[in-house]
DNA sequence: TTCATCGTTGAAAGCGCTTACATCCGAGAT
DNA sequence: ATCTCGGATGTAAGCGCTTTCAACGATGAA
């Protein structure tokens, strides 16, 4: 026998190694580590034996020790802008649930706040096998090229590059479809709201915005460059009540955006949509509840982390992988902020 | 020279070791481990060498090796029921700024569609160096008791209990200034949403609402048992229009549920808060979109997602803590779903 | 009875890092 | 010039686990 220090007894769990286990069932640690592997080669007997020592001391393997032995930690980092809204908590829920289900922890980190980004990245890199990150201007392309060629990398959400994974959802398309829906009840005066300079999301959803006037003759405005959080949409709602900006109708590249654009120009007397009608993005739960309902584009953005967490998994075990970035279809929800009657059906 | 293998250099960053470090500086690995740490004893001359050198390599010391040897991880475990409304997204939002602060990785697990949650916690729990976990029926008493004792764990708005670190945010105070507000403005026949036995924070939601009855000495109505969500506010709401129950106030233990059931009232013709007064509990986003305006409890749940970090690391560095339960105070945010007159202030 | 074979098992070598501990060397004291 | 002391550095022993490799019976064949 080793001449090794061993486990006390005094704290249950913590402190029981592989070895308290062995001397327990009176065979080496080798043997432990095989049957807690479901390994080849171990007489039904010592498995018993193993199994039983292993369950009354309530052993779990060291994650470190193993991580260290194996060489990979059986965990998948995921970085996120922030987590305001349901659009992130979705995508994360999603991610996680996929990540469990294969077996992966998942370590996250918030952007937002972080002064020495790529620095945090990188270190949390140190922890995981791969790496899943948004591709939103919170997060410089530098962070992301970083990492690159190190660990595995997907986007979410983000430019289709060639060298780089990337789950997104469709965008184009579907601002194609609701900007043609708004331009179907008459608006000839439809403005675009969000930047396209702040992501590839919007950006997308700019050129389906122009595609569609393209397809109906029209020339599309240029875009209102601002953000998309509730004070940006109360500053629009006010260019637009002072007669700054004139239009029949609002294409907003998120909810938030849309709800506080509409709940200002109705204090300001305006009607939707007779006045001007509003539509948006990512049917947050408030869409459904404003009067008039928010018309909108619905993400499945659960099924977005969840495909994120697939592919980085199958980027870091090797297995083969289709090749160009998946995208997720989404669907129009429409209510009545366009213009349609109430009780409109989604589509 | 160590006849050891030595990275090839093909990969960038990933396979650059310490010897890599070391060898490239000429120093031994001892030295480089000593500038990375910032310990004592290391000339300038050195310092600058290996700086340069784990620089140049793009060098971060490989966490699980750094576990291993040091007997920690750098990493506070969270377990969450799920992530869907604005309270568990800002309670983790928190959550993970105040432990990067602490330089502490955060790796999360949600409870939800975990078949073995018990195993699944301590699985993570061979990860971090502590777990705060939610004290709510969602994540059994069981679980958290296994944990304990091995290691430090913080229960986020669970039950006080002596032998366990807990940090919650008022509720029965609250909930008993909410009723007050509602008895106050002639409100007799009025009736608590939520299940008291569904966690710690409704159950003392609903002794507040019981202490508000005596202090105006009334009695108070038995709790309508039904959980937080949309779908059950829509059925409580139909319960009320048929008649089934009857009242002319709601208290409801969230806004999810209070808002579910004020659309669906008001579908039914009723009219809030003329017929029946609302309010509910989260101050979320939507809360502030509807008509009424929905009056509601303000929990600052990122603080309270922040005081877990901080005390469990406390607990974990051994740092002197405070003893009993930590709680953050919530604020009463009047609109006028209540019966107040629109444009109601927040006090 | 002897030998080859195969299934089981333990010894031991790492995985990459930290950290006593020993060693070395130059500076000040005598 | 010799001795002592202390700062700087290297050596090596782990941290807890996996995994190769060799050793060990026991078994069936010859």
């Amino acid at each position: 026998m080793k001449g090794r220090p061993v486990a006390t007894g005094s704290t249950p769990s913590s402190g029981t190694t592989i070895y308290s286990v062995a001397e327990r069932a009176g065979v080496s640690i080798a043997s432990v580590s095989r049957v807690l592997q479901g390994s080849t080669a171990v007489s039904e007997k010592t498995r018993l034996r193993v199994l039983a020592a292993a369950d009354e001391l309530k052993y779990v393997p060291l994650a470190a020790a193993r991580s260290l032995a194996v060489r990979h930690h059986e965990a998948h980092g995921l970085v996120l802008p922030e987590l305001s809204g349901p659009y992130y908590s979705e995508l994360l829920m999603g991610f996680e649930s996929r990540a469990a289900e294969l077996g992966q922890s998942v370590v996250l980190m918030l952007a937002e706040g972080k002064s020495d980004l790529v620095r945090a990245v990188r270190n949390l890199a140190t922890r995981v096998d791969g790496l899943a990150m948004l591709g939103s201007s919170a997060i410089p392309d530098a962070t992301v090229t970083a990492m690159h060629g190190s660990k595995p990398v997907v986007l979410i959400a983000g430019d289709a590059r060639p060298d780089i994974d990337t789950v997104t959802s469709e965008n184009t398309g579907s601002a194609e479809a609701i900007t043609s829906h708004v331009l179907g009840h008459g608006r000839r005066r439809v403005l675009f709201a969000g930047d396209p300079a702040s992501g590839p999301d919007v950006r997308d959803r700019y050129a389906g915005f122009v595609a569609a006037h393209e397809a109906a003759h029209l020339s599309a405005a240029e875009p209102v460059r601002i953000a998309l959080r509730e004070i940006d949409g109360r500053a629009l709602a006010d260019r637009l009540l002072s007669g700054d900006l004139r239009a029949d109708a609002l294409v907003c590249a998120n909810d938030e955006l849309a709800l506080a654009v509409m709940k200002r120009l109705r204090e300001g007397g305006q009607v939707v949509p007779d006045d001007i009608a509003i539509v948006g993005w990512d049917d947050v739960m408030t869409a459904r509840y404003v009067e008039p309902g928010l018309t909108t584009v619905r993400q499945p953005v659960r099924e977005l982390g969840a495909s994120a967490a697939d592919r980085l998994h199958q980027r870091i075990t090797g297995a083969p992988v289709g090749d160009g970035p998946q995208v997720i279809p989404t669907s129009l929800v429409i209510r009545s902020s366009c213009g349609c009657p109430p009780e409109g059906v989604s589509r």
